[in-house]
DNA sequence: GCGTCTTTCGG
DNA sequence: CGAAAGACG
């Protein structure tokens, strides 16, 4: 009876589920098996919020499985030694995984290839899991990977995709050991409005949103209080849904909304692509631009907490804490706040971007907090977001800091975007400060060390 | 066929 | 300003 192990990473999923697929396909029997690694912990990437999500996946993933006869193997240390010992085992001839672009996941990729060839057993990894299109699937005519988004786009969607393969109806798995399905951190880390994770709440929002969501998302995905996005984001960094999928059901849908938001499906495989090509830039810049950072401690908790002064950005701020996520044109504009305004390191927000994200995705996060702070791969590195123009732009009737900022509801219309100009009478019965750094000194700031 | 120059255009 | 693609030599 020939068995082959699964190793879930970030492809939470049963539904077009490539590695699994081709496990099922050569084996009689698979093992599930999802490895709580140290080394993530290690790491730094096990933030409250996303080990919430990842408990709600987990279980979602052995839900699905269990409807199909099996059910997850779960375990808990190193994920190369683990791997083995699941091998030794069930007897398994061969891995499947699914490849990742990370260094972290093609250095785990390198070991466990090391570690089952002496093991006298296989590895295979699988491509079009991450991402729609694999990195290195497509390059510019003189180099491994694109830096500039467009023509990466139109190449991007020039490229075939994999079909998207079906749930397999039933997973036998070999009676193994697992450790039970993890908590939820308690509730007092996690953020209170976090989203449900998990493959059965990503393709509920995914129905959803193809039916009603996506036809107006050209228009609206930059209107802060609309919150019209997708918000599939989190169960895509967690692979509860497929890319592929995403597209090309995206696609079937069709129209101008659909289009818009498969463009942003292929920024998502962009920046994977970088990340592939350049590991290093998760932590170092794409292109040095010789930047002397500043390092106000006061500076940069007031921006965290959400008490800049600048009300659009501590709404997005406060969103942050509170949902474990923001939306992207808060993203944006808190990014350029805080990198050209402060003019603070972009690793500073960074981190604390993967501290609460529930989405925190290291492609993703990464190399747009270096396209905000015009270290990446933009050819416009001096672009600066105003905050006020963001406001007036985004959140024309204030609703969105209205939401995000209770201490300021009072204030009518787009008054709320300025506080500092009420009566003073009016603004001493606020309880908000006054903007931490002026705008035009902001732009000095930058000015003065970039030269 | 391949470096370099030119044009275009950009989150 | 700089990447990409096509022209040019």
């Amino acid at each position: 009876m020939s068995v082959a192990v699964v190793l879930f990473t970030s492809d939470l999923r049963v539904h077009d589920q490539p590695v699994l697929r081709a496990a099922l396909r050569g084996a009689e029997r698979v093992v599930p098996l999802f490895v709580r690694d140290d080394g993530v912990r290690a790491a730094g990437f096990d933030a409250p919020n996303r080990l919430a999500f990842l408990a709600d996946c987990l279980g979602a993933l052995d839900a699905g499985l269990r409807q199909r006869g099996g059910r997850l193997i779960l375990r808990t240390g190193d994920v190369v030694d683990e791997v083995c010992r699941v091998v030794r085992e069930s007897g398994a001839r061969r891995v499947h995984v699914a490849a990742g672009v990370s260094r972290y996941a093609t250095t785990r990729e390198e070991r466990l290839r090391t570690a089952l060839r002496e093991a006298g057993c296989a590895l295979d990894v699988h491509d079009a899991v991450m991402t729609a299109v694999p990195p290195g699937a497509i390059t510019p005519a003189g180099g491994d990977a694109f830096a500039v988004f467009t023509p990466y786009f139109r190449r991007w969607s020039e490229t075939r995709l994999r079909e998207v393969c079906a749930a397999p109806r039933t997973v036998r798995v070999p009676d193994l050991a697992s450790d039970p399905l993890p908590e939820r951190p308690d509730a007092e880390h996690v953020s209170p409005g976090l989203p449900e994770g998990g493959e059965a709440a990503a393709r509920k929002r995914l129905t959803a949103w193809l039916a009603d969501g996506i036809e107006s998302y050209e228009d609206r995905h930059d209107d802060l209080p609309g919150d019209a996005t997708s918000r599939l984001s989190p169960y895509l960094h967690f692979g509860c849904l497929s890319p592929v999928e995403a597209v090309h059901r995206a696609r079937g849908k069709g129209g101008a909304g659909a289009e818009a938001f498969v463009r942003q499906l292929a920024w998502r495989d962009f920046h994977h692509q970088v990340l592939a090509a350049r590991p290093e830039v998760s932590w170092s810049d794409y292109r040095p631009r010789g930047d002397a950072w500043r390092s106000d401690r006061e500076e940069i908790a007031a921006w965290r907490e959400g008490r800049t002064g600048y009300p659009v950005v501590d709404a997005a701020m406060r969103q942050l804490a509170h949902e474990g996520w923001m939306h992207n044109r808060g993203r944006l504009l808190v990014a350029s706040f805080l990198t050209k305004t402060l003019y603070v390191d972009w690793r500073v927000g960074a981190r604390h971007f993967l501290d609460l994200l529930v989405d925190g995705d290291l492609a993703n996060n990464q190399l747009n907090w270096q396209w905000a702070a015009g270290t990446g791969t933009d050819t416009r590195p001096g672009r600066v977001l105003n905050p006020l123009t963001q406001a007036t732009r985004f959140d024309p009737g204030g609703d969105y800091v209205r939401r995000w900022l209770p201490e300021l509801a009072e204030l009518p219309g787009n008054k709320i975007h300025r506080p500092w100009l009420l009566p003073p009478e009016d603004r001493a019965r606020l309880t908000y400060p006054d903007p931490i750094v002026d705008l035009a000194e902001g732009r000095d700031r930058f000015a003065r060390a970039r030269g």
